[in-house]
DNA sequence: ATTACAATTCGATAACTTTCGAATTAATTT
DNA sequence: AAATTAATTCGAAAGTTATCGAATTGTAAT
């Protein structure tokens, strides 16, 4: 992976809020191998201390970086994370200075 | 880790000149176990395509995040990273999903 | 002692980011 | 059909960041 693809999945989840967003969706992803139940943006917007304008704009750069997928289901947004980035990511971080 | 304190490591990592900064010294790092030689700012300040105050603006935010350490030689300034915290944060990301 | 060099600090500027409220769109419920 | 709800878009304000050139500090070489 290039220097600027990297910096930019790091910009990505640089700003506290936006990080929550995304493990929050993470969480509800790894849940959901149990509930059956999927991430709605609805139920986190309610669980962040930020405006529903604020948390569409971070869910569109968490996708933009490629950290996650999303899907409009009727009138709601679905989220889950890209494992295999997330994945790549932390062998590169872990590798550096094996 | 807390989510702010991860949100301000990425951060440290978001921009493309320090991430670039940051894997040099990472380089030089692995490196050093063969050369003996260590981790010189200037020998970085040559290759990237940004002054020597920006250099240290960005070696300090680096340290700031506690990513590296900062030696002072003389009148040379020796970095390397800190191993330990890349691995975990390289954990967090792996686990998030699984 | 003077010069040269590495790095830092300072002050400025341009660009970018986060966030908001208001308005809008689109889908569901009543 | 009207009202409600989820999400997006827009425009703006406040704050932050990357970068630079000039000036400064501290160390080493001549």
């Amino acid at each position: 992976m290039d220097t600027k693809r990297m910096a930019k999945i790091f910009k990505a989840l640089s700003n506290p809020n936006r990080l929550e967003l995304y493990l929050k969706i993470a969480k509800a992803h790894e849940a959901s191998f149990e509930t059956g139940c999927e991430c709605f943006v609805t139920d986190i917007i309610d669980s962040l201390k930020i405006g529903a304008p604020t948390v569409s704009h971070h869910i569109k750069e968490l996708a933009n970086a490629d950290l996650i997928y999303t899907e409009k289901r009727g009138k709601f947004l679905i989220c889950r994370v890209n494992e295999e980035l997330a994945e790549e990511v932390a062998k590169i971080l872990a590798l550096q200075h094996k």
